[in-house]
Formats: structure tokens, sequence, C-alpha cells
RNA sequence: GAUCCCAUCGUCUAGCCCGGUCAGGACACUGGCCUUUCACGCCGGCGACACGGGUUCAAAUCCCGUUGGGAUCGCCA
């Protein structure tokens, strides 16, 4: 039987999740939800000076907020730094690593100079050479060292999930630092330590660590441990065909929450970043990715982040909605906006939901759709103005006030009435007749059904307005 | 410089493994229909196999090369 599923989320807690690694741990979810495996949540924090606390919740929040979940941690490797010492004691042991007693100055120097000769800069292996007495001395004299796992191999064979078998050519890779001289151990080191030791059987991730993925093989088989299936997901780019960047706008999963973004919208657009489903119909619910989502169907090749498709989607998804889900989201936005909107009866906030719903793809386009039902526009385009000073336009306005006298209350379904008995009174009709009455009751030439904008307004507003 | 990855409409992609369909779909753009306006919706249009060789009756698909883009080479993750 193949084994249990068991991936893990593991973002480093320097900030708001990128949409990328929001990707990458959609892919993960995924595949652990599909075949009822398990997903674990770890917080890779070793590098002191960027983590901190703040990130860690802002991460939590915006997982709740796509609907991911976990079924184990989350793990802080901060907690587990006894762990990886002792590891890299037993690596010492063993042979496969060996101190380094080289500062970060030297290193750095010999890297520029190596760059400068056009060489590939890496680890030059003086400290391999030292010998056992020289070690002690060193020790002894106080030297702060780090370990570095000796690289023997000379190629590595990866069969990655999503980009087949690719072959690595060690040559050119000098021995690397697996422990700090602070006692922190470096990523490639505590990934492998605790992927192994957690049971992962899968990674799905982002495709700049590919070229680190042989040096974390070899760290398995030095550490005993039969290493996971790699997936390698390609990059995300942003508007410029140049990889996302912060200055091409949101990046961040709580810029897009903050921005009106509804999760559904979120988690399928994300879905479709890299992946395609079979039939032609790209919206999907989470269910459906669920059940449908293969790594075999995820494209080699990177993925442009297309803010117009999110906003489409995030409409569509917004359309779908019932009306009283829709003034749920429009209420806060809108009662902060317009003073006009809580003082009004409930039936006729759902009359602005149900007005508003179908012109929106972001939520916060609800301001400028539902404008109308709380200012009037001033006469601006030219078209109106003409119209707004003919003669059609007065007789239509008068009759719309005589015809308005009989009324008190205005409901939903008097609009139809009312306009049919300004017809008749003004002998006008057609465009003559709505587009006058528009004008009148809005300023402008274009929006909201006059059936809702009659109900919202109501008598006495309606009278003012016409008047103004 | 070295290693590795990638290459189909403007963008995302299907098709490639197992050569033969007008190269299919989505966003955007656009024409029309619906509608008392706009929007929604519906129907249509525009628009792509990076280049060069080879194999073959036939190549987006298989092979070789070129070019272009990207990632990485760190005591960041």
């Amino acid at each position: 039987m193949e084994k249990k599923i068991r991936v893990r989320f593991a973002p480093s807690p320097t900030g708001s999740i990128h949409v990328g690694n929001a990707r990458t741990a959609l892919f993960n979810w995924l595949i652990a939800r599909q075949s009822n495996g398990e997903m674990v949540f770890r917080l890779e924090d070793t590098d002191v000076e960027r983590s901190s606390l703040e990130s860690i919740e802002s991460i939590k929040k915006d997982m709740n907020w796509l609907g991911f979940d976990w079924d184990d941690g989350p793990y802080l490797q901060s907690e587990r730094l006894e762990l990886y010492r002792q590891k890299a004691k037993e690596l010492e042991e063993s042979g496969a690593v060996y101190k380094c007693f080289c500062s970060a100055e030297e290193l750095e120097a010999k890297r520029e100079n190596q760059m400068k000769e056009g060489k590939t800069p890496m680890y030059d292996g003086t400290c391999t050479h030292l010998t056992k007495e020289e070690v002690q001395a060193k020790v002894d004299a106080g030297v702060p060292f780090s370990y570095r796992f000796k690289v023997t191999e000379k190629s590595i064979t990866l069969n990655d999930l999503v980009r087949g078998e690719i072959l690595f050519d060690l040559k050119e890779t000098g021995d690397f630092v697996v422990m700090r001289p602070n006692g922190y151990p470096v990523y490639n080191f505590s990934v492998v330590i605790d992927d192994a030791l957690m049971g992962i059987t899968h990674i799905l991730r982002g495709e700049d660590i590919l070229p680190s993925t042989p040096k974390q093989i070899m760290l398995y088989k030095a550490l005993g441990f039969d290493a996971p299936q790699f997936g390698h997901l390609s990059m995300i780019n942003g508007p410029t065909g140049r990889p996302l960047h912060k200055r091409d706008g949101a990046t961040s999963l709580s810029s897009f929450r903050e921005a009106g973004y509804v999760p559904e919208a979120m988690f399928n657009f994300l879905a479709l970043l890299g992946w395609s489903p079979k039939g032609d119909n790209e919206i999907l619910e989470k269910e459906d990715i669920i059940s449908s989502f293969s790594i075999k169907d995820v494209s080699k090749s990177p993925a442009q982040f297309n803010y117009e498709k999110l906003k489409w989607m995030n409409g569509q998804y917004l359309h779908k909605k019932s009306d009283e889900e829709i003034l749920d989201l429009i209420t806060p936005i809108l009662s902060e906006r317009y003073s006009g909107f809580s003082s009004l009866a409930d039936d006729r906030k759902l009359a602005v939901a149900k007005a508003v719903k179908p012109r929106v793809e972001l939520i916060s386009e609800s301001v400028e759709q539902a404008r109308v039902f709380f200012e009037k526009a001033e006469i601006t385009e030219a078209e109106a103005v003409e119209m707004s000073s003919s003669e059609d336009y007065r007789v239509v306005v008068d009759s719309f006030k005589t015809v308005l006298a009989n009324y008190s209350e205005i409901r939903l379904e008097d609009q139809k009435a009312i306009t049919k008995e300004v017809q008749k009174l003004s002998g006008r009709k057609g465009k003559a007749l709505f587009m006058n009455l528009r004008i009148a009751l809005t300023g402008e030439m274009h929006g909201a059904d006059l059936e809702y904008i009659f109900f919202v307004l109501g008598k006495d507003e309606m009278l003012k307005r016409v008047s103004q």
C-alpha cells in the first residue's frame, strides 16, 4: 500500500504571505486533501534578524482566510536547535562534515576574487586539509567555526514530479555550510532534518530552490534518510514578464484581502497559476479543484500573475452570491462612506445590494456604483447637459412631480406604474422619457435600474433631486 | 563565468509522452444581440506553435543545434 501523503507548508515568518508562497501552499494542501493525507505547518525562523512574531500571526490569518488548515504543528525551528546541533555532531563523527574556521570576511574576499577571475565562486577547501591537531588548536584558541558538508559526489540525479529527470553536475559545487558559528543551522540543513523527521513524503516548492536540491539529497543520504518526492513549481511573473516584484503592486495575500477580493476567487485563481483543469470551465468550486487537481497537469513554464483576470474572477464569484451576502460585504464600506446608508430601511439596503451586485468585480467598487443612491451627480456629460435644457426634460420633470404627488410611500413595484403615468401626462416616451427622468434624478446617463433608484430614494428625495 | 530550468495568441493555458483535427479554451480587446441607460448575460471576431536544420508521405508534437528569458552559485530562505 502507498504510504500516506504528508506535506508541509514551511514559510519563514518574515512578513505577510506572498502570492507565490500561497500558491505553493495551496498545491501542497491540495495533494494532501485529495488523498486523505496530512499537512504539517512549520515556521522556518532560523534567521533571527528577520523573523517576527507578528509575521507568524499574519501568516495564520492568511491561511485561515484562504481556507487552508493543517493537521500537525505549527513547529518552530528555533525550538529545535538542539536537534540540529546533535545531527551536526553525528555527521562530524561519520566524517560527512568538518569544522571550518574561515571567517565571513575571508570568504567574502575569496568569493569576489573568484568572480573577478570569471571562475565559479565556490569554497576552496582551506579547512579540509587541517590536521586533527590544527583543528584542536583552533578550537582551544576559541576560533569560531562552522560545520561544512564535504561534497564527494560528482553528480546527482533527481526525478522531479513536475520536470522529470534532472541530472546535476556537481563538479563546481563547493563544500557548503550546514551550521553557523552561532549554533544556528543553515536552511539546507534544517529543512532536510525536519522534513525527514516529520515524515514528509512530498515537497512541492518553488523552482528557485531547484539548484540546492542536490545538496539536500546529499544531506538525506549522509543522515541516513530516504529523500521525499520533489516537485519544483515555476516562478510567478509580474505584469512586466519579470518575476513578480513588490513594485508590481499587490503581492501579499493580505493586500488582496484588504482590497476586497473574496477568498473563493483567490483560491480559484491561485490554483490556476500553473495548473489547468481538464474542461473549458475555469470557475471551479473548492471541492472540484481538490478532486481534479493533479501535479501531472502542472505547467513547467512560469505563469504571469494577471491582475485583470483575478479581478474578473472575483466578479464571477460576487455575481454568484445572494443579495444578502452582497449586502453583508458592502455594508461596512458603504456605511463608512455614505452617512445615508445606515438610516436606510432593510429592504432598501437590500435593493442597493441588488442594484450594485452585477456592476462590481471588487467590493470596493460598490462605493462608486452606489453613489447614485446617496448623492446626485452634477450634470457634466455633453449629451446630458443638452438634454437637461430641453423642452422634453421640463415637461417630463413637471409631469413626474405631479404624478408623485399621488404617492406617499414608493414600493419597489411602483416604478412601472409611475413612469407609465408620467408617459401619459407628458406625452413623452422612450429615451425622451426615461433618459430625462434618469438625468433629473441622478445627473448621469448611466447607472442602476430606475426601479431601484425610485425605491431607494423614495418620494421626498426624488422630489428634492428633480428640483435641483 | 558555471550549473540547472523554461519557450503555443498581448497574457494564462490545451494539444507534445502514443507525429495526421480549421492548433481548442479563459482574460483582455472588439462586432452584434438582450435591455427604457449602463452593467450582467448570450452569440460572433481578432489573435500563437522563437529560429534553423534533420527524421518522415506528414512535425507544435520526435532528434540536433541556435537564440531568447529565468533561477542559483551565501554563515538568506
